[in-house]
DNA sequence: ATAATAAAACTAACGCTGTTAGTCAAGGAG
DNA sequence: CTCCTTGACTAACAGCGTTAGTTTTATTAT
């Protein structure tokens, strides 16, 4: 091995640390290559493309929401867990604002194996709905419908949508999950019939 | 007047067809200049920079978005007028993607002009809203959530999330409008109690 | 220890981006 | 007819990601 000991995780996790300190926008080749003390050109050496570099990012943003979420409905079940969920995914956007653009930003990149990672973050999900009795396919399109309820409201908190309004923000997140557990329990007495 | 007869708007239109046609992605100064039969350069005769410009595409969008729910509730009322409007806001994400796109590609931009533009679209969903017996905060928070629901399904079925499983995404997405309706009128009932 | 090898750094350059400065030509007003 | 504004132009700059070709450096084998 030759160099300075640099390693592809290592660039990875220092445009992490650009980012989460400077902004997404700050990530540029020359900016990274400058925190790493080398030339961009020598960036070339570790990955293939700023583009892939930005997939590697996702990839890491994906799997600590991830985690945050799989953590938070431990031990719980039903309305417990969705709501912990919820939760856990809303303080994730909240903590971690520029790490979670990352993922806000993925719609413009078109990538199989990042959209199926971004699949991952189905399955927590689906093990906070498991304790409803629920079809798989009423599940899926139960947890499509969460996804979408907790990802649009924290894209439009971030576009600043909310801001010119007088009342509380958390309460209409509470209000959307409290909307979801009727559904839910709705869907459930539905099966149940 | 000199020139070849261009005006501010002509541009703005220019770019929007180029958007259009070719993405998001496509839009760029040379671009849009060759199409105008210009030099990229004298662009800035008419737009202040490709941001501003950004912008003024992104204040059309908003007004189209806002022109088809708008026309979508017309003539009815509660849940007729929400499913109207939900529908008619998915139909948008689905026959002008690109525009949308500039819609979804928001939370980048920070401009306060925008923002306040971005609250039109609160008008017709408030609209729609109009025929349920709640409060004013209480509407407001209901607000938040259709239009949550609403872009965060777009979004995510943009990204794909939703392209590896199955089932149907309109179901889905009926799914989640009738949950928001059983949400309605829940609170409702709480009002009036 | 020294020579060979492979990894990782380097410099230089290309084509792209948005943008500014300074110039020139053309149409309308006094 | 002249003035002057308007909108086009050319030339250039700094930044971007990226490639090719070269040199340094660290490890391995002799």
């Amino acid at each position: 091995m030759a160099g300075k000991g640099l390693t592809r995780d290592g660039v990875v996790r220092e445009a992490i640390g650009l980012i989460e300190e400077r902004g997404l926008q700050a990530l540029s080749a020359r900016e990274l290559a400058a925190r790493l003390r080398i030339r961009a050109a020598s960036l070339y050496n570790h990955i293939k493309s700023m583009d892939e570099l930005r997939t590697q990012i996702a990839f890491y943003a994906i799997a600590e929401l991830r985690r945050a979420q799989t953590a938070a409905i431990g031990g719980k079940a039903r309305g417990g867990a969705v709501t912990a969920l919820a939760e856990a995914y809303y303080r994730f956007g909240k903590e971690r604002p520029e790490l979670y653009r990352v993922i806000l930003s993925l719609p413009m990149v078109k990538n199989d194996a990042l959209q199926a990672a971004a699949g991952d973050i189905v399955e927590p999900i689906m093990a906070a709905l498991s304790g409803y009795a629920l079809g798989e396919d009423r599940k899926m399109h139960l947890q499509r419908v969460l996804r979408s309820i907790m990802h649009g409201f924290l894209s439009q908190e971030e576009a600043g949508c909310f801001r010119h309004f007088p009342v509380e923000v958390s309460e209409s997140y509470a209000l959307a999950v409290r909307g979801f557990i009727l559904l839910l329990e709705s869907e459930e007495a539905e099966t149940r019939k």
